[in-house]
DNA sequence: AACCCGCATTGAAATATTTCAATCCTGCAA
DNA sequence: TTGCAGGATTGAAATATTTCAATGCGGGTT
């Protein structure tokens, strides 16, 4: 069987001290006191590409960073259609409505391997009562994630087809560190862009012939961002 | 000349303590001795229709909290699209992004006549320090906005016009505490939905024919909210 | 190697949206 | 009251997207 977590590598508190992406995570600015107040388990986990960390509805008892790889939060309407609100990755937060005690407004769905540190709410306020400097990590995933909201409505909610799928192109390109980066199912591009399947394949199938995208191996690619750009800028 | 702001009609903390939205607005959760770390004046301006609070890519020493009207936040794109990517109402912040020493993300622009309360970004960044009840506060407005952000995209940029200016009624219907509620030009609806000024108008022009939609005087309008979810849901 | 399965791609017809231009309203000013 | 200005509405032609059905392709399995 697929798309189940595979593994909890770590746990505990004291891993995080040692992290080795810790200037990325939630806890970047904790000291050395503050980590000592974490009673709760903090679980490192591994997750299969398709899986599923929760449901939209379901209560949230944890909060989620992502260490490595991608997650989508899907959001469905009562008549049935899905969207793609937003990509996850690596030092982004998953479940923020938990931080509130409400349910949780997505599926949050990975798209390739994924490993998450998952902290439970209780941790959160707790720490939160006391150390101002998780206040200050907690408002910039806050503001980072709805700054992304916006320019998802306005870059890949906007315009033409080929348009939107250039600009994401574009997104993908530059959020990798790498030269390459995760190219999505014309599935879930569609899911992202508003369009459905075929327009998404397309267009995409287009910027293939004109070179300005070539797929590399499984699911990753490099696009010719310069040319994109001026076409679709 | 329209378009300006028109009386600063109070100033200084004093007059929080007596506000009469008070539960609304950001400072809800403060008591006595907070007002008083307050140095700073905060004041309270009221703008006509189509006034700009602040431009996209302005440095930004305020935040607003609204205290009543529509404030439309637009988003440019380098080709020179424009989106509307949200509308906040009463008890909505204003300028978030200020808080983190960002530029503002957007254009902001009243639809009606606004009265908001102008705070400078100093008096919420001493108060953060020390009083953890503004910070629930400050969490509550950012997930109220991120959420917001995120219907944005599925339910105001998903399917067809029609459908899309359905969504949008319903959903100012929804806002208004009223029976009747702020119905905005059709480019504007045009510029929330992601589709053209006459795509907005003729659906509009539909609804009305139908006797689903009613204008009455003056940019207000009432809705038969529940045979437009009969139609569109 | 042959076969499958799950995407991706493609084409053609049916729809939907945009574009562009003309016309209609309505509130406001003279 | 008349006239004007700024939206709103409408229609017809040009485009773009969706729909639906067929076909292609690549990786993994037997």
């Amino acid at each position: 069987m697929k798309n189940k977590q595979i593994e909890k590598a770590w746990r505990g508190a004291d891993r995080c001290k040692k992290c080795a992406i810790r200037h990325l995570v939630l806890f970047s600015d904790l000291d050395h006191e503050d980590f000592d107040r974490i009673h709760h388990p903090i679980d490192d986990i591994e997750y299969q590409p398709g899986s599923r960390l929760y449901h939209q509805g379901d209560e949230m008892p944890f909060v989620y960073t992502v260490r490595s790889g991608l997650i989508k939060l899907v959001q469905r309407l009562p008549n049935g259609d899905r969207r793609i609100v937003r990509l996850l990755s690596q030092g982004d937060l998953a479940g923020l409505e938990s931080l509130n005690g409400q349910i949780a407004d997505h599926d949050a769905i990975t798209l390739d391997n994924v490993r998450v540190c998952r902290i439970p709410r209780s941790v959160i306020n707790t720490l939160q009562r006391d150390t101002p400097n998780l206040h200050a990590a907690l408002i910039r995933r806050w503001q980072k994630a709805l700054s992304g909201a916006d320019s998802w409505i306005t870059k890949l909610s906007t315009g033409h087809a080929r348009v939107r799928v250039a600009r994401l192109l574009l997104l993908m390109d530059q959020a990798s560190t790498d030269d390459c980066f995760f190219l999505p199912t014309r599935d879930d591009m569609g899911a992202m862009l508003g369009i459905t399947t075929e327009s998404a394949s397309k267009a995409t199938a287009e910027f293939k012939r004109q070179g300005w995208l070539k797929p590399l191996s499984q699911n990753r690619a490099w696009i010719d961002a310069d040319e994109l750009k001026k076409q679709f800028d």
